[in-house]
Formats: structure tokens, C-alpha cells, sequence
DNA sequence: CGTTTCATTGAGTGCGATCAAGCCGTGTGG
DNA sequence: CCACACGGCTTGATCGCACTCAATGAAACG
């Protein structure tokens, strides 16, 4: 990879707004970071949530059409599209990774596509907690952001989604320490509420 | 591009199931296909039309994880991965366009996940109708598919996608003349339904 | 210790789903 | 050519999940 310019964010901080040229890819290197667009009435959408490690901010036009803030305070790295573009040409291995990369993203994107259209709240709640976990060891999931930015990221409102947190709780199957800590308790349970019938990353913690 | 194995499939044809290996990309030449998912219990979701000249069938992994069917008769060409790396090892164009393609494609799919996850029903259905007009002359939004297909692409029941429909021609927004033609008679009207400030495609048509 | 912000809980409403007929174009066989 | 059946679209009546509005509880912060 190219060298990238390293730069940071405080809690809340705009990383790029709507709008704003697209002139870098993004790399996290620690916090997390929130990707999303707002309409004209007010409503926001969250588009995905990005954790260390992870590219961000692709666009297939010369602006972005959806803005990024930091979740919490954020270190990251800039690299100049122009710098990436050389940097594709000598380097195979690069190339190939980002086409892995661009496909992998668009499968994730296809998924999130799948739960809002035809998943129950508590089974993209389910999903999400699952995929979270999915981060970690696979039993407890951390959230770094807001209730708010949940719902706005599974087309929820707060108040629907702390019922069903609520209800998982009751039920036995989380653990809430905090609002920012879930500890799953029934792994099979929340698969099964999840609308999957297989458990997608069973074979990663059996 | 590599040389492609021509192929066609019928109305309501397999082009390749969810869980096939995922052994080539593809071309639709001509008719249209949809690429979707099905749930345990039965419920659809459809994650994209396709029509001619589109490519389709990327997976990040060995298998589909969204299986392909032709709305319509449908020509298209398969492209084995294997011939596409050879292709793309020797020409900067080509590698491009497909970074191109999937970047777009990523967009799209956003675009999708932010309609689904906070637009209203009958503002998925106005958002449907511009984006269907927009492949033809902006006026007029020919759909291949049916209404079922409609109400599993938008996340909708038929009966409410059917609601729709007609209140949009009650009020002079829309003609009908038949279930798989719509004349688009009052855009701005359409464009205000849908949700969005602006019209994205207003300097097209305009 | 007061203030602010965020999460939770409660009461009531409404949008879109479900269940159930009707309608209409299309194809098929007598 | 017509009778009939079938599939897909539309319309109607009712239900229920998630939203809205409102209040309370619980942390974080100055």
C-alpha cells in the first residue's frame, strides 16, 4: 500500500461529510466510526458501522454521498486516491486485495439489503448482536455506539429496539452489564431468533 | 474481457441456485433475471434486477450465496473466474472497468440499504418507478417482472405494492396501461413521493 | 449537586401485513 | 368460437408490529 497520511478524530468528529470530495480511501487504525446519510426531513441512516482495520469511504462518484463521523475518539489513515492508483499499477497483490475487498464489502452490503427488506426487529437485532460478536470471541459483543445509531442502522427506532433488548434479557438469552456490553448467554437461542436457520459462524466456536 | 460461453435460460429458468459453486461471472445479453435469496421459512428477498448489459454473479466466497433466475427468456454469457484472473494480469483497462463496476455496484447496493432501512412504502415504490424510468427515456418505466417480484425486491406485500399503484394513478401521478408498462405523467410529483430533496436524474431529462 | 444526555418503560396510534373475495386477461379444450 | 379454469392483479376488512408521544430512570459531566 501506498503511504497514507495518518489523522484523528475526537468523539462525534467529521471524518468527511456528504457532499465532501472523495479524494482518499480510508484505513481505521483504532475507535470506530460511523458511515451514514441524512434526508431532507431529518431521518438518518446509518450505511455501516467501521471498527479498526477496516476501508472506508469508496465512492463511485467524485463526492461522497454518504458522510463519516467518529463513533468515538478515532486514529486513521488517509490515502490519496492518486497515490492508490499508482500504487494498483506495479502491485498485483494490492490489486487483488482490493478486488476481494470491493466483493466482500458488496456481499456485506447484499446481506444488510436482505435483513432490512425482509427481517422482524427482533430478528435484525438478533443478526446484529450475532455479528458483533462475530468480532470478539463470539460471546460477547461490544458496542462502542449510542442506541440511537443502532436503530439507525436497523431501520429501528430506540424505543423499539431497548423493548427488544429488554426482551432478549427477560428471555435469558443476553447479559446486559451496560448498554455498551452484551454477553450472550444462548448462543443456538439467538441464531434460532435471528431468522437463519444455520448458524453462520458455528464452526468458528464449537 | 475474455471469451464468454454463451448461454440462455427460460421464463423462471436457473441460471445458478443459491449454494452452487461460484465458478463464473455473467453478462446478460438479453431478457431480464433476478438475483435472489429465500429464507427458512419461505420468505423471497430479491437483492437486484438485472438487464441486458449488466454483470452479474460476483461472491466473495466459493459458493452463491443468492441464487439467479430468468424474469423473462433470457441470453446471457458466462465468463469463468480462472479466464477472467488470466484477462486481468495483462490489461490495466480491464482491471479498471471492474473496479469500476464493483465500486458502482457497492453504491448501489448502499442506496438500497439506506431505501429499505428509512423509506416509507410509497416512497420505495416512487424511488422504484424513477430508477426503472431511468433505463429508458426517463418518461416511461417498463417492468419485466412481476408484482410479486416488485414486492420482494422493495421489502412489501403484493396487496400493498398493489394499493400503491393505484393511488399513485388516482392521483394523476402515474398510467397504467397495463400491470407491466407505467407512464411517468407528473415527475416532479413522483420525485417528491420519493423521499429525496432533488432529482437526481433531473438534469438528464430536463 | 444540579444539569444534561441517553436508556428504558408506558399508553395509544397507524402503517403495512394478513386473511379473504372479487376481477380480469390468457390459454385450453370441447 | 365459446365455456371454463387458472394465475396474477386488485380491492376490502381486520389485525398486529413497530412507531409516536410522553414520562421516568440512570448515568456522565461540569
Amino acid at each position: 500500500m501506498p503511504r497514507g497520511i495518518r489523522q484523528r478524530a475526537g468523539r462525534d468528529g467529521t471524518i468527511y461529510a456528504e457532499g465532501d470530495a472523495a479524494a482518499n480511501w480510508y484505513r481505521l487504525i483504532s475507535g470506530s466510526v460511523r458511515v451514514f446519510r441524512v434526508l431532507a426531513d431529518g431521518r438518518r441512516h446509518i450505511g455501516e458501522f467501521v471498527f479498526p482495520g477496516d476501508m472506508f469511504g469508496f465512492e463511485p462518484g467524485q463526492t461522497h454521498i454518504q458522510g463519516a463521523e467518529a463513533i468515538e475518539p478515532a486514529e486513521f489513515v488517509a490515502y490519496p486516491i492518486a497515490a492508490i492508483e499508482r500504487c494498483i499499477v506495479g502491485d498485483a497483490a494490492v490489486r487483488h486485495a482490493i478486488r476481494a475487498l470491493l466483493v466482500e464489502r458488496l456481499a456485506a452490503a447484499q446481506n444488510r439489503v436482505m435483513a432490512l427488506g425482509r427481517l422482524t426487529a427482533a430478528e435484525r437485532l438478533a443478526d446484529f448482536l450475532l455479528g458483533m460478536a462475530r468480532r470478539g470471541d463470539g460471546r460477547f459483543a461490544d458496542m462502542p455506539m449510542s442506541r440511537v445509531d443502532v436503530a439507525d442502522y436497523l431501520g429501528l427506532t430506540v424505543e423499539t429496539l431497548s423493548r427488544l433488548f429488554t426482551n432478549l434479557r427477560q428471555r435469558g438469552i443476553i447479559r446486559l452489564p451496560n448498554a455498551y456490553h452484551v454477553e450472550i448467554l444462548d448462543r443456538a437461542a439467538l441464531v434460532a431468533a435471528s431468522g437463519h436457520s444455520a448458524d453462520p459462524a458455528a464452526a468458528d466456536f464449537d
